[in-house]
DNA sequence: GATGAATGAGCTTTCATTCAT
DNA sequence: AATGAATGAAAGCTCATTCAT
């Protein structure tokens, strides 16, 4: 960000810009997204846009970061049973990420279609380390001699195989198999995987 | 394409053509790929390239079907031991895997991060093919009440996880975690995913 | 038009533009008549042109359109004797035709010769209803009974004929008839055809 | 023509290019007739076409200059009775003109349509000599005193205003005047222009 | 600060023509 | 003579970015 937004209008315009640039990406997709056009959604001139932002990327950046931090206070205000049974956590955690990339009108879908186009993967950091601290969490009550630093490991094979296979689902547009089917399956998968101690 | 390629200076402008593109996605990413910048690397002018394919995306259609169909048959050419342990297996396609993913200087990455633009997402379902194929086999042979049908789930969850793990670590410059951890750890998951008949 | 020229500047900037289209098919023809020759006429860049118009034939279109308001609003302010004899009538539009011809260094009559890739051929159209207008407006005067339904197909041929021989004469570098001896001919033969109730 | 072809086989090749031409322009217009397009319809390669046509404005050429003998040997052989009555003759040669131009596919439609992107208008030519010969014979037997000079100017204007009031009729898709009417109207008005002397 | 007109490099694609085979 | 692969100039058009107002 070129100028750190100290007064009231400014924060508006960035959050504008923001939200247009959100808005865009769902209407025309990441390769349709043009400066002009999220000028326009803005309702502010071009000229305007790079004045608070270096330039597009950096535009998208902000968006991510908007929608990282966004994602990550949802997750926080989640009622988690961490004394639960770690099937339902599991099961409960998939169903609310299939709702999240439902949610939004496919722009979460696109970003993650796109994240190596993105600043840098912050949607799955975040992800990551919700999930590692939680995972930290549920293993300290139950398993109190649990491999930690194995879990890094785990964790990070589980948000992608997640993240990646629920997208893939949902980009498909005549999917052969039920979304239920594919949540089940990842449940499954995860609660072994982790159940088991190395 | 075009012109069917009948004598051998056509066949070998194809070929050129088609690892001129290979070689410019790896070179300057897919976005970076241009109709002038590959007929450059192919040593042939603009004009060439459009006797021969369509437009661009014919160029990458072929490319991406020429290595699809290479993978597939070094996937067919593999020594494997259908009587044998699972988890060797299963290690030994990851392992594998990977090593295909490091060669051709980030080509496969480079197509499978951008599986959503390409022509429909060959690799993915060749590998998807592959394996259901050899599951189906191996589980005939070691269980013979295995639910099938449910194995196109399971199939679908491991191809796509595995993959987009495996590109994820490959495409971090600096990953924190080893390779060796990554497939170890997915080895363990996909084992006992399958491992237990639901 | 993509902009609705505000701004004095943009105003400017359209008619520049349709100003160069103009010189561009005089100089060029319109096979000639390309958006960098315009751009580079008009003084601007490729990018300007297309802030304003769509495509090349939007550009085209507003050039034609622009002509045929100018041509009709002429014809309007042409002081034409009604109760007048209908022979100095004809005579008088065709002498203005064959200079409206001859001026603008040939842009109408590369416009005509061209009439099939126009927009619609607005230009005969705008003569064609002009002429209808006038004929009604004089043969209600003077023959009270003149069946007018005939009149349409009257003045299709009329207004084609004249124009087409007029355009095929002026065309022609090295004419072996004087324009004069064609003005007369055609003045002879439309009031003839005029003066005649079927 | 580069070479004149002397051989029966080079004159058949001649032959097929230009009737090659012929059905590309009816397939594809004007501006879609491309050289590669007449050679792969004509059956022989780009090159041969170079051999025996300078370029392709040659090649038209010599489609208009063929078709134009075709249309001055079939005008030749119509059986004219000029001992006959005019409007009988005239209204005969309208007829003639509208199959004329209706059969082809719409070959001659088109190459009027582009006159003036032609060699020279041939077919305009073959139609003036044509008509000004049988006027001249025609007025020969029924007024021995008729200024010949002046029928020059009189066939110039009808032969133009016929051929393009007929074209501009065929060529719009939706003629709000049916082509009996505008026969009619022709010939009315070519009878009454021919028949007055000046 | 805000504007939006203006830029221009660069993309994809076409096609008349040539020339090695 | 015949071939057809190869050429490359040139077209239409886009869009991130700048800068005079």
């Amino acid at each position: 960000m070129r100028k750190r937004p100290r007064q009231a209008r400014s924060k508006q315009m960035v959050a504008d810009l923001i939200d247009a640039t959100a808005r865009c990406i769902v209407a025309n997709g990441l390769d349709g997204t043009t400066t002009p056009r999220i000028a326009e959604l803005a309702g502010v001139s071009v000229g305007s846009l790079y004045q608070y932002f270096e330039d597009k990327e950096a535009l998208i950046d902000a968006l991510v970061a908007d929608r990282a931090a966004a994602i990550a206070r949802g997750l926080r205000q989640l009622p988690v049973d961490t004394a639960g049974n770690l099937r339902d956590m599991v099961s409960g955690a998939i169903g609310y990420g299939f709702a999240l990339l439902r949610a939004g009108d496919g722009l979460y879908v696109e970003l993650i279609k796109n994240w190596h186009r993105m600043p840098t993967d912050k949607v799955a950091d975040v992800l990551q380390q919700h999930f590692l601290e939680l995972a930290r969490v549920w293993f300290l009550r139950h398993y109190r001699e649990y491999p930690i630093e194995n879990l890094q490991v785990r964790i990070f094979i589980i948000v992608n195989s997640t993240l990646f296979t629920m997208v893939r689902l949902i980009a498909d547009d005549h999917p052969l198999i039920p979304q239920k089917e594919v949540a089940e399956g990842l449940t499954d998968m995860i609660v072994q995987y982790l159940a088991v101690p190395s």
